[in-house]
DNA sequence: CCATTGGTTGACGTTTACGTCAACGGCACC
DNA sequence: GGTGCCGTTGACGTAAACGTCAACCAATGG
């Protein structure tokens, strides 16, 4: 197998982040490149960790909770009663995710109708702005 | 029009947030509540806005980005040149939450993985275990 | 009347996720 | 052999988003 292995800074530079900061993820955890002499290498996977890491952060997951999941896609060894607790760990976040899902599908029907009611301001400019007209929103 | 009308505990208790909480968002500029000689008042719009603010932390965004989308839904009189450019920031966080939209669908899809993974591996406990099989994902 | 309950302001503490800076090591190359 | 350049550790700083605590006010009930 050839494994391509990186510098901390072609990753740094790769996902536009700095070299602190891919530390900082080692010193919690979420990383641990291999060493060459002082200096980290980093393998295939280490980099798909990092984005990983890097999307967890984009959805709004803390640094603990993207480590969490990493370990849910990279399970390893583990004897059956992990096992089982890992699926139904997964279960939990992916209904998580599934809620997250929709908080997004509302907040991108909330943009459109923005939209439209900006859009709509512009075409008839001597109206009386209509009011807010808050969507109710049941509470989940 | 009836509009029912809120104590802070009251909304800390529905929304399970600190009365705490709820100042801090006034003092960031996030709610405005009328005043009852020294107690705050909270209007239905004053509860919708705080709904807003939290599935905006649901989503990952922060207190100002969640300000700046509340703002866009109740729009108030603006002129022409407002308006335009209300209209291509509404447009651009649009994008914004689309990009985390597919993050999510992948995320969504890995956790499926991850879980068929471990089923595998507990219907077929001699088995070694397989490469973790990371799908490669562009860089976007 | 006095305790309890619910509200207020203000000051300070805390956690997360880094940034900044200093001091150092190794190498390439001119 | 100095001078960049890339890398390292370590200490300290910081912004956001609250939590915690103290001291106070106001109505209410026994």
């Amino acid at each position: 197998m050839d494994s391509p292995c990186y510098t901390i800074s072609e990753l740094a530079k790769r996902y536009e982040i700095t070299t602190r900061t891919i530390r900082f993820y080692e010193e919690k955890g979420l990383l641990n490149p291999q060493r060459d002499g002082q200096n980290r290498l980093y393998s295939e996977s280490d980099r798909v960790r990092l984005q990983l890491i890097l999307r967890g952060k984009r959805l709004g997951l803390t640094l603990e909770e993207s480590r969490d999941i990493i370990n849910m896609y990279m399970p390893g060894r583990r004897n059956e009663a992990q096992l089982q607790t890992l699926v139904s760990t997964i279960r939990e976040k992916r209904q998580q995710l599934k809620e997250q899902m929709q908080d997004l599908k509302r907040m991108l029907l909330d943009l459109d109708e923005a939209e439209t009611h900006c859009l709509g301001a512009l075409g008839e400019p001597g109206n009386p702005t209509k009011e807010p007209t808050l969507r109710k929103e049941r509470h989940s």
